[in-house]
DNA sequence: CTAGGGTTAG
């Protein structure tokens, strides 16, 4: 290929272009490495060449793939595009700025269409769609907008393309009714609508929670004319294994199969991964089985999923298997793969291996990133480390990181759970005046946090502010001021909020039951806390195990009554739940100073 | 050369 390339005749380039393709097939050499490569010789190339040869250089790159192109590599392409002579074509171009925007960069992509601009290079048509295309995927359709306003002062005609495009940007962005609303501007333009372009608007329904109504979604589709493809049909089915309802995304894989649609390696992602979520394990691993016996090959994401989820589970060496096993298929693990170990590591605070696995990470050539430190952070915290979690938080700019809500929610809730409360505070001032906008869970941190902290005070004004704000509080951060209001003996103001909650929209669940239960027991009303119990099963809410235990533990306190306790525990183990640590212990203790006799341990079993 | 589906953190 060397050889080749130093005599760069066109019949050499071509010769040296079947060897790569050779390289490549026979698996000899990665893409990447190959790419890199080929860009190295053609630079030596450039130095005793002519100007054809520079744009022989460019096209090749084009055309031999920009995979993975890195932001310097990519600015480096573009500023060779611009000085040559003649000026590459548009086309060109498109293949740089879409090759980037499959990379993700957006902005850098948008960046380079405005230089390539102010080089006195025009847009056409579909640059204009990679521009809008890459607003409407970093969430901007206001932007995506002016520039189809730009494409009709140009006297261009926006095609189905760039309706589908925006389409999709408005239902990433959630706006749903509005994409909608396109579809008939849209057909009015003269443009039909497609397969894409109701496919974006199932996949904006689904991801609203709505599985329902992208299924009636999916009926009309197939009543008119416009015929859902393998991606509809797998957006559908994704949302049925995220609701946890694996036995309807079966049916629906079967009719998609049934009607001649072949299912891809992202459908059996989707359901290898809601069984294995599901616990349901055994049937994961016959749905993966399912899916290589129909030369469906497992990717890096089928991977990711089987890892994430024993990590979740804490089987770290289950994990761990997964990992050898696709590396030993060649797959690549990505950052995500590491990301999910990392993690793993952190929450069972095994810092130094976890920090092993972040070498191996970059070893491998995936790049950490905030997502991985901030598991990391949340190691440190867990382990009681907050000072060392400080300190890599301050490494963050030179690491090219910039700390998002979740870096502050992780440390604000670290530095709490250390006591620095008012440490907590100040890192949550600086998070706004850096700009990071806190959501309901940064906000449930914090509060949860000052609540714990014996700063009931403070909690209620921040809370007072947060009601009158627009902010959607939901029943969790209602839950922690119940919570904190009785951790600090405001139990009465507690069952006021409590009984408010209807008025105010927000349904309690088994959590705000539970802490309620929790704080009339510690008010030492009793009877009130079983009579609730007795009320949030005809509410239609289930007691679990924690409420069961609050209440038993209540029971036995101050050697109360036992009788009741025993009654609670018989009727807590008729729900297939069962005495935890701390009923165990409290037992244990009352047994060996004989407040109770041998026989009640007999009945916790 | 452009558009829709799957994986990670509080």
């Amino acid at each position: 290929m060397v050889l080749f390339y130093r005599k760069s005749t066109t019949l050499n380039l071509k010769a040296s272009r079947l060897v790569q393709l050779h390289l490549l097939e026979t698996g000899m050499l990665r893409n990447d490495i190959l790419c890199s490569l080929s860009s190295f010789l053609s630079c030596c190339r450039q130095d005793f060449s002519s100007i054809t040869d520079v744009k022989v250089c460019f096209r090749e790159r084009l055309r031999s793939g920009l995979i993975n192109i890195k932001k310097d590599d990519a600015v480096a392409l573009f500023h060779s595009m611009i000085r040559s002579n003649p000026l590459p074509t548009l086309i060109d171009f498109s293949r740089l700025f879409s090759g980037i925007a499959k990379t993700k960069q957006y902005d850098l992509v948008l960046d380079l269409c405005k230089q390539m601009e102010l080089n006195g290079i025009a847009h056409n048509n579909y640059t204009l769609n990679i521009m809008i295309n890459c607003f409407c995927k970093s969430c901007k359709t206001c932007f995506a907008y002016s520039v189809l306003g730009k494409v009709m002062k140009l006297g261009f005609s926006p095609d189905t393309t760039t309706f589908n495009t925006l389409i999709n940007g408005l239902c990433l962005e959630g706006k749903v009714s509005e994409a909608v609303g396109l579809v008939n501007k849209m057909v009015e333009n003269g443009c039909q609508a497609d397969t894409v372009t109701f496919g974006s608007i199932v996949n904006g329904i689904c991801k609203s929670g709505d599985t329902s109504l992208a299924l009636d979604f999916l009926r009309k589709m197939e009543e008119s004319n416009v015929k859902a493809d393998v991606v509809t049909y797998s957006t559908v089915i994704d949302s049925l294994c995220r609701d946890g309802c694996m036995d309807d995304a079966v049916k629906l894989l079967n009719e998609m199969e049934r009607k001649g649609i072949k299912s891809s390696v992202v459908t059996f992602n989707s359901l290898v991964g809601g069984f294995c979520k599901a616990g349901k394990w055994d049937e994961g691993a016959k749905i993966l089985k399912d899916m290589i016996g129909r030369k469906i090959i497992p990717n890096v994401v089928t991977f990711n999923v089987l890892i994430d989820v024993c990590v979740k589970e804490g089987k770290l060496e289950k994990a761990k298997e997964f990992y050898e096993e696709m590396i030993m298929r060649g797959v690549s693990p990505n950052t995500i793969t590491y990301n999910s170990l990392v993690d793993g590591f952190c929450m069972q605070n095994r810092l130094g291996e976890a920090n092993k696995m972040l070498d191996l990470m970059v070893g491998n050539n995936c790049s950490p990133d905030l997502v991985t430190f901030n598991s990391l952070l949340k190691g440190y915290c867990k382990g009681k480390k907050v000072d060392d979690a400080m300190k890599l938080f301050r490494e963050f700019p030179e690491k090219g990181l910039v700390a998002n809500e979740v870096t502050y929610s992780i440390l604000v809730q670290g530095f709490c759970q250390f006591g620095k409360v008012e440490i907590a505070e100040e890192l949550f001032r600086e998070m706004v005046s850096c700009g990071v906008v806190p959501d309901a869970m940064t906000y449930g941190i914090l509060l949860d946090g000052l609540c714990e902290n014996g700063k009931l005070e403070k909690a209620l004004e921040i809370f007072k502010d947060l009601e009158e704000s627009k902010m959607d509080l939901d029943v969790i951060m209602y839950t922690i001021m119940i919570e904190g209001m009785c951790k600090s003996g405001e139990v009465d103001d507690a069952w006021t909020l409590f009984c408010n909650l209807p008025l105010k929209g927000v349904k309690a669940n088994v959590k705000t039951y539970t802490v309620m239960i929790w704080g009339l027991c510690k008010k030492g009303l009793l009877s009130e806390a079983n009579m609730l119990l007795r009320k949030m099963e005809e509410d239609g809410i289930a007691p679990n195990d924690c409420t069961y235990n609050t209440l038993v533990r209540a029971y036995l306190r101050d050697g109360g009554d036992l009788a009741t306790s025993a009654k609670l525990i018989e009727e807590m183990k008729s729900y297939g739940f069962s005495a935890d640590a701390s009923t165990v212990k409290m037992v244990m203790d009352m047994l060996s100073d004989g407040r109770l006799e041998k026989g009640f341990l007999d009945m916790l079993s």
